[in-house]
RNA sequence: GGCGGGUUGGCGGAGAGGUUACGCAGCGGAUUGCAAAUCCGUGAAGACCGGUUCGAUUCCGGUACCCGCCUCCA
């Protein structure tokens, strides 16, 4: 068995990993709210998460990993573009718009992570399926004393819970210390949360012991991982930006209501997306979705790459020149391996991505594999990190025939030879070249090849051809 | 203010207390009518100051600078 070390967040340390169960090993990783397109930030956890599930379905088989990932579809944006879409005169009930609404971003979701090759899930609940357990889950919490209800709320009772803090390092007292909290007068303590709160008739809701409300953000994960994974389990994972507050809360309030489980045993964390050197956002002007990409023909598989070119727990800056050489990299290894069927996986490879997810260090085993011509190992080691796969693929293939170009080449050389005039033979080839065709020329024959910058219409548009294709 | 992370060659980016990371770019060579592509080879690093050590880029401490979180966020 192959051992995998993981940096756990909770203790800091790369620890071994020993699953609670070798035959039903448990992954719980926070999924997205679902407003509108995913950006590429969102795509970083997708990839990293993706592969960490890859890398343990072939450790302990496919059939004994259960990665569930939410969707949260209870939050203020939702509502707030459902209500946009009422006033604009949309039909149907506020709760139906809102359905329509997170169901087309479900959609793009999928659309978008299945192109950059990431598995989906064993499952993607959704916070407003599980309502009912977030309720019953709170109503555990106000029982025990953990939970106060205040003006239709119910809040989390933070002093409650004496290791509140120690995922992110930080004490009660501390925080009270730098405390920028927004301070709800109904509040015992300023770093109370809330675990429901009320809802007015222009807002959905649920009716509960508190009267109708809606869930607080933090339960859902609670609830979720408690009803499909069970009070204990063995990763938890996320963006670096939920240790604080949500996934701290998670564990405030799981451990309150299900004392006896050890609710997650490892906690990861990816650290965050840069674009050029900056933070992405809205106002920088660098802020797009992975769609975005898509649309502008970077392929999914490229961007894939460039993910793991970084180690998760480093920040990743997303830059043009990466794209290109990832681009470059995938083309070659795609053309070596076309033919090819996938060998055994190289256990450096394995022995990379067992290193707490060692991405950049797995690729560079591939660079081996690929210098050494072993391309059936090459074909299967690329698979295991989601590449070099058929359904990734054709992004590489132009969707032309250029064997009419092969053989104008070819006549224009026998003829060049010949009158030792090699005008004509150099201008087509600077004018293929020019239009992104690679040309390679050897003594055996003529090989052409659509790169990355090929241009069709550039290729249309040079003259002299023998004949119409 | 509180908490955490980082600083590696022209660029990107890993591992390892002592022996080549790897990729891109560069340079040299093979090949080619010439190129391209490919293959082979090659120079180039560890922010700064101390400490531990026979030996540190790798461990420890400090300084500087950068970044993230603390507010919806992956």
């Amino acid at each position: 068995m192959v051992k995998i070390r993981l940096m756990n967040s909770m203790t800091r340390r790369k620890e071994d990993f020993v699953p609670l169960d070798p035959a039903n090993l448990r992954i719980y990783v926070c999924g997205p709210t679902v407003y509108d397109r995913a950006h590429l930030g969102n795509a970083r956890p997708v990839v990293v998460f993706d592969t960490l599930y890859r890398l343990m379905r072939h450790v302990y088989g496919t059939g004994h990993v259960t990665y569930v990932r939410n969707f949260t579809d209870v939050d203020d944006k939702i509502n707030a573009e459902a209500l946009r879409r009422r006033a604009a005169g949309a039909p149907g009930t506020l709760e139906a718009l809102i359905r329509g609404r997170t169901e087309e971003t479900i959609a793009w979701y999928h659309a978008d992570t299945d192109a950059l090759g990431a598995l989906r899930p064993d499952h993607e609940p959704r916070a407003t399926e599980y309502i009912g357990a977030m309720i019953a889950m709170i109503e555990g919490l106000v029982a025990t004393g953990h939970a106060y209800v205040a003006e239709g709320h119910v809040l989390f009772r933070v002093r409650s819970y004496r290791a509140y803090g120690a995922l992110s390092g930080r004490s009660v007292d501390d925080m009270m210390a730098g405390a920028r909290v927004e301070v709800a007068p109904f509040k015992e303590d300023p770093l109370d949360f809330v675990l429901w709160k009320p809802s007015d008739e222009g807002l959905p809701g649920w009716s509960s012991p508190w009267g109708r409300g809606r869930p607080g953000w933090h339960i859902e994960c609670s609830a979720m991982s408690y009803e499909i994974l069970g009070e204990s389990f063995d990763i938890h994972g996320g963006g670096l930006d939920l240790q604080f507050p949500h996934h701290e809360n998670e564990i405030a309030q799981s451990a309150c209501a299900h004392p006896h489980g050890a609710f997650a045993k490892i906690w990861l964390h990816n650290e965050m997306l840069q674009v050029e050197g900056r933070k992405m956002s809205k106002s920088l002007g660098n802020f797009f979705t992975v769609r975005d990409l898509l649309d502008q023909g970077v392929p999914g598989e490229v961007i894939r790459f460039v993910f793991l070119m970084t180690h998760y727990r480093s920040p990743m800056d997303w830059t043009a020149e990466k794209a290109r050489q990832a681009e470059i990299t995938l083309r070659k290894w795609r053309e070596m391996t076309a033919a090819t069927a996938p060998g055994s996986v190289h256990p450096a490879v394995v022995a990379a991505l067992a290193d707490d997810l060692n991405t950049a260090g797995a690729l560079a085993v591939l660079h081996d594999l690929a210098r050494a011509g072993d391309a059936a190992g090459l074909k299967a080691s690329a698979g295991l990190m989601g590449l070099l796969s058929d359904g990734l693929g054709g992004w590489d293939d132009a969707g032309i025939d250029l064997s009419p170009w092969v053989e104008h080449l070819v006549e224009l050389r026998a003829a060049a030879m010949e009158t030792k005039d090699f005008s004509a033979l150099d201008a087509l080839k600077q004018a293929l070249i020019a239009a992104g065709v690679e040309v390679r020329m050897a003594k055996a024959g003529v090989e052409l090849v659509a790169g990355p910058d090929f241009d069709a219409a550039r290729l249309a548009a040079i003259p002299g051809r023998v004949r119409s294709f």
